[in-house]
DNA sequence: ATCCTGCCATAACACTGTTATAAATCTCGA
DNA sequence: TCGAGATTTATAACAGTGTTATGGCAGGAT
């Protein structure tokens, strides 16, 4: 009934190793031979587990947006759900922060594999998606489509990030920009002003 | 004093060739020899003009600035200053969704070279910044910094279009999400509810 | 035991950006 | 006008990439 220790998945392997890489080196580190250095294997097994760099990359990005899954449903859930909303645009900032390289992979298009909508995206998406839905519920937000709620949450959590994170706001004064953004979206969305900044003071 | 009708002018035909090809077959015919043969010279041209592949990618960034720059210049300016602002906002969604591939590389996000920052960027955003100072200084908008101001339209105009082009909205009923996003925004950042409305309804 | 299937290591292929080299072209001052 | 110097260009080669061919190896089913 005991599993070995270290089942020698070439595969999980091959995901840990371009994890590690991505974080350490950056994009250009996600090369066919160096992860195959890196996970003690060689090149083939990149295209006996997943058919080709593509492949793998996807399933990197796979990994991403379960890191992003686990640092959205860490957020605290209380009785103030527009804090609540708040706080996870803060943890979705962190996530992509401390993991910059793995973010713009989960999102970005290298030629071959066209990352888009992928369903682990709407997995993560889920999440904002049930807070909104809690705030529309408890009368703090406007009746309207939670869908459309959460995309534009999604929408300026997203930019935000990236523009951060390309460089735009770096020293020059605009601070704190994602906590006035989803505040001030919040309040378009139908919270009360003072509620919601005071929401957003938690 | 006439000039050549033509000048042969191999770096600006490289650039043209790139924007051409990129628009037609996508980023991944962003490649010294297609270029060089699309714009009938040879790959050193590449090296002699810009001193490689990243410094060319750079220009065509550049050059992709520029028409978005156009784009918003020539978004109108009316006596309502919040519906130009929500216009130049559906102008910015234009543009992006007209020259997807282009919009990718202005922002390095095919992985080519970190494309960050740019002046070019920054001119860019001044058009924003200048149309979010309008309704600053018409008392639309709550006095606030007009950097952090434009910072967050920015922020949710740029999310929203990578998020529509990556296909997260595609069919599932999410339509007019932007319109939305940045009236909503414009409310939070103090304009009435109704008059925002109204404004977006022009 | 035998065959078979899947996986892996080595090496080769086609392609990429880049560089070396030499020829062609342009610049510009005498 | 000219001609030396500098710049650009075309050709070919180099180092690197993803990918594919070719054997060899292990493990399991019959």
């Amino acid at each position: 009934m005991s599993q070995d220790p270290t089942p020698p998945d070439a595969g999980a392997d091959l995901v840990r190793a371009a994890i590690d890489l991505l974080a350490e080196r950056g994009p250009q580190a996600l090369q066919a031979r160096r992860l195959a250095i890196a996970a003690g294997t060689s090149t083939m097994a990149v295209y006996s587990r997943f058919g080709g760099m593509p492949e793998l990359v996807r399933a990197v990005a796979r990994e991403g947006f379960a890191r992003l899954c686990a640092h959205l449903k860490a957020s605290p859930q209380t009785d103030d759900c527009v804090a609540d909303l708040l706080k996870m645009a803060g943890a979705y900032r962190q996530n992509a922060l401390e993991n910059r390289h793995l973010y713009q992979v989960m999102f970005g298009l290298d030629e071959s594999g066209a990352q888009s909508d992928t369903a682990e995206g709407r997995t993560a998406f889920g999440y904002l998606l049930r807070a909104a839905t809690r705030c529309i519920d408890a009368g703090r937000l406007d009746q309207a489509p939670p869908l459309t709620v959460a995309a534009q949450l999604w929408s300026a959590m997203h930019g935000y990030v990236l523009l951060e994170m390309a460089g735009y706001f770096g020293t020059t004064g605009a601070t704190d920009v994602l906590p006035s953004l989803t505040t001030n979206l919040v309040i378009g969305l139908g919270d009360l002003p003072e509620r919601a900044r005071a929401s957003a003071a938690k």
